[in-house]
DNA sequence: GTCTATACCACGATAGAC
DNA sequence: GTCTATCGTGGTATAGAC
């Protein structure tokens, strides 16, 4: 039942270095992280990162998918654990094996905590194929699990309508973990307390639950306020047609 | 009546610099791109960067400055217009307000389109204190608005609640804007069609709505002198405390 | 006040010695 | 496996020309 991530962990440089990128990738960001920080803090030399990683984005990959599989092997087992207890699942459970495990990691600064979710969130926006590649592949299997749970709990929905809520939903899940504010809002609000992270959760799922459940768009362009008819935008194509470089 | 955002335009070289710079940095986003890069398509000598702006980041910031101004006094003037017009506002009347100037800059290559929105969304959740204190601060004045129009509309919601909702609605809206997913996949589906952005927002629209108006969330046992434990939060708590590996 | 040339120092990467 | 030396490129600061 090992994490499908690892390979062999050849020596104590590896982890060092590893565990140090954490830290930093974490409370810095990517791009202000230097190599340099990484590895004097790990203690090793700066050409090590390159023998062992083969350079930063790959550190920082590396770095991500131990702390991201995990996660999302755990969601798919609570997910499992659910659909073994007998009947239908409610839109509720669905997401709440969802968010259960962010919450755990939110919780736990041993694996990052509220800056792993921020750090997630950054990287879920990031311009660059490469990191957007890795990241849909990471998450593909987790997606695939929960869309076809999300599916028979909201059979209403057509295949694509149920693509582009979950494509919301994410997104708001994203921001809100990714965001500084939300936590720093929170922790401003009630610095003593416990719980805090839960009672976010406990607003956002209203709010998430109400948005799967939503009627259905009218997609109709025959409304009198409909805002484009396809004779009447223009710029559209041209828009399409620039150059990708 | 003019934008006040800008100051005096001394000169064709700062202007040189600003539309160089906003092509580089949606194309390539905020560090890859350089000053160098910028420079040498503006036909200017590096150091005009420093002498105009003081360094890459306000560089960065007034050209962000000067596209977002804009959009945000066009969804505050759409707002107002709306609120002239008679009785209390819809929740889709007061979103619509903030969608369609969103859908026009979208739609115009010369304001930035897609483009201009992804950066927009990546900035939202950058890590830098500086950069996220200016876009809260640019931000605030559309956001008190909607925020006051939206609490007119629903009452029920008390105004922490309609905070954390407003919060969850930018997100997700931020999110479906700055991804590249959903443009790539609304193009790849109706390559030769227009409007489809216009659909997009026809489908995020009943997702946001119905969030807004989710039923209160049941906050439970929270309350100020009940100190939570981690066990409290029966639901959440009892499913989180599952194996960390 | 504007603009240019240039010098700095930190960065990520790599080659080659050990 | 590890280390040193070095390369090309990045943002920035400054001195001085116009």
């Amino acid at each position: 039942m090992a994490s499908s991530t690892e390979q062999k962990l050849s020596g104590a440089t590896r982890l060092r270095i590893v565990n140090a990128a954490e830290c930093l990738f974490m409370e810095h960001g990517f791009e202000a992280t230097s190599l340099r920080l990484v590895t004097a803090r790990a203690k090793v030399n700066l050409a090590a990162v390159n023998y062992h990683f083969g350079g930063k984005d790959e550190l920082f990959r590396a770095m991500l998918a131990q702390r991201l599989d995990p996660l999302n092997e755990q969601r798919i087992a609570l997910l499992d654990q659910h659909q073994r207890s007998g009947g239908p699942l409610s839109c509720e459970t669905i997401l709440s094996a969802m968010l259960i495990p962010a919450l755990g990691i939110a919780r736990d600064p041993r694996r990052g905590g509220k800056d792993f979710l921020r750090l997630l969130g950054r990287a879920y926006v990031d311009p660059s194929p490469v990191l957007r590649h890795f990241l849909s592949e990471r998450y593909a299997p987790m997606v695939a699990r929960f869309k076809d749970a999300f599916g028979r709990a909201l059979p209403q929905l057509g295949k694509q309508e149920l693509t582009w809520r979950l494509h919301f939903m994410m997104g708001a899940l994203a921001y809100t973990l990714a965001g500084t504010d939300a936590w720093k809002l929170i922790a401003a609000l009630n610095p003593g307390k416990a719980g805090n992270d839960a009672l976010l959760l406990r607003r956002l799922e209203p709010f998430l639950i109400a948005g799967l459940k939503a009627p259905l768009p009218d997609l109709g362009d025959e409304h009198p306020n409909a805002p484009a008819p396809a004779g009447k935008v223009k710029s559209l194509a041209g828009n399409a047609a620039r150059k990708a470089a």
